[in-house]
DNA sequence: ATAGCTATGTGTCAAAAGTACACTTTGCGA
DNA sequence: TCGCAAAGTGTACTTTTGACACATAGCTAT
């Protein structure tokens, strides 16, 4: 074993985060803009990550870049994965601008992914140091990413797809009232389909997840909706044990 | 950021594997034994596993690691995810097996672990540069495990729970044929509950996902079974779409 | 004040899936 | 030939899903 240690592998490793957002309308994620690329069209956004300090956890490293970046604690990660392939960090626009923020910009990085879900407002993205400028983008919008970002974005959404399949979210996503309609909404972004208004609702009430305020809408000019809020009870257990609802 | 470098991590990575196998009786893990520790009891097993090495893929490496122990390749492996607690190798008797085997025995070391599924017979352990002896234990007898393997046995576990709610599993932890008990006694060993003999097959039967051959067991003190094979072309397409048997 | 707009909110029926449950069959072995 | 042990099979009931259309409430514009 000795002897192939000089062959071991002692990288970097950082944390990425992808930051789901909704804003009653459709899905969004929070990307930190690249700057002076060299009029390099395309790839100019990438997911929001630092490296991982000493004495760093992997989740409170995930935890310290959302807060750094949003100023929210106490927020859902959920881990997507490791993603290490040798070239992660080659593509030659990557590397222009790796240049600029790294000392060691050819050390190899290992990166462990998180997905969070937040209230998109909740509050303002902040600049920090590992991100200048932050932009919110509906998730049909996005264009292909740095690095592997867009694979690992792909793999927080399937995620999140499979999670909300087999247990309540929404929690993070949604201000503590809301109507129906924007609670249904959210699933059909997440879901990436039309789902049956009536009978998404049926599932809902029967599910005892949520329970009718007596607060009604005001100002819209049509039939105002009902304020809901989450049991939060029913949530939790729901959580736990999950839907139940397969095949064995 | 540059003035934050000298606390950035720059730890190794390892990769480790639950090699879960299956007897037709119950549901095992492949583990390696420590040695020679100081009569301690307990802990004196852990999950196969080994450092990464330079240029390799956390996949290509977790496939090594799994080829060395067993020989085999072309194995189902999956990311479990990255454990990365700055204490995880941090606990006494832990230390001084380390010491044993490591240059660098309190480097810190992020492990990135898979797991996957082979038929228990296809194969003997083999020794290797990290697992002088191996042996094959019953999910339901497994003690504590070193460092933080019980918790990465504990979620691998979760995964696949969730796994084969979803997709069919089970290629490889049978042989090409099997009978309708081997299969279900399978199911059961993974999900930890009994399921339905009459349900259960008939939910098979329905998926197509097994057809029967014209082959009977031989020379069982009771009604012979027939031999069933795995619908490919259906087994496929499974994992592909998933049971789709969901909530929405 | 009235008419029109717009999103909310609601019920039924048929098909599919799930659940619970017990007796007959086959081949071997004593 | 009798007994044993596991294989193999069917039904009735309940629950869940999926498809589908119209009345309602409150605002707005005239």
């Amino acid at each position: 074993m000795q002897q192939k240690n000089k062959h071991e592998l002692n990288p970097r490793v950082s944390a990425d985060i992808v930051i789901f957002g909704f804003d009653f309308n459709q899905l969004k994620v929070l990307l930190i803009e690249r700057e002076n690329l060299d009029a390099t069209e395309g790839m100019s956004q990438a997911l929001p990550g630092d490296l991982i300090y000493e004495n760093e956890d992997l989740y409170m490293a995930a935890s310290r870049i959302l807060n750094e970046l949003t100023g929210l604690t106490d927020i859902y990660l959920e881990q997507v994965g490791a993603f290490g392939d040798p070239n992660r960090l080659n593509k030659e626009q990557d590397k222009l601008w790796l240049k600029s923020v790294r000392q060691q910009p050819d050390e190899r990085v290992i990166t462990v992914a998180y997905y969070s879900l937040v209230n998109l407002n909740d509050y303002v993205p902040q600049a920090s140091s590992f991100a200048k400028s932050t932009v919110w983008i509906p998730l049909n919008e996005i264009a292909e990413l740095a690095f592997d970002h867009s694979k690992i974005l792909s793999k927080a959404l399937h995620k999140l797809k499979e999670k909300i399949m087999m247990q309540p979210i929404g929690f993070n996503l949604l201000p503590e009232k809301f109507t129906f309609s924007q609670l249904h909404k959210l699933y059909e972004s997440i879901l990436g389909r039309e789902l049956d208004k009536r009978n998404f609702r049926r599932k809902m009430l029967k599910l005892k997840l949520v329970e009718s305020l007596d607060e009604k809408q005001e100002g819209v000019p049509h039939k105002p909706s009902r304020y809901f809020k989450f049991n939060e009870e029913n949530y939790n257990r729901l959580i736990e044990n999950g839907y139940d609802n397969f095949g064995f």
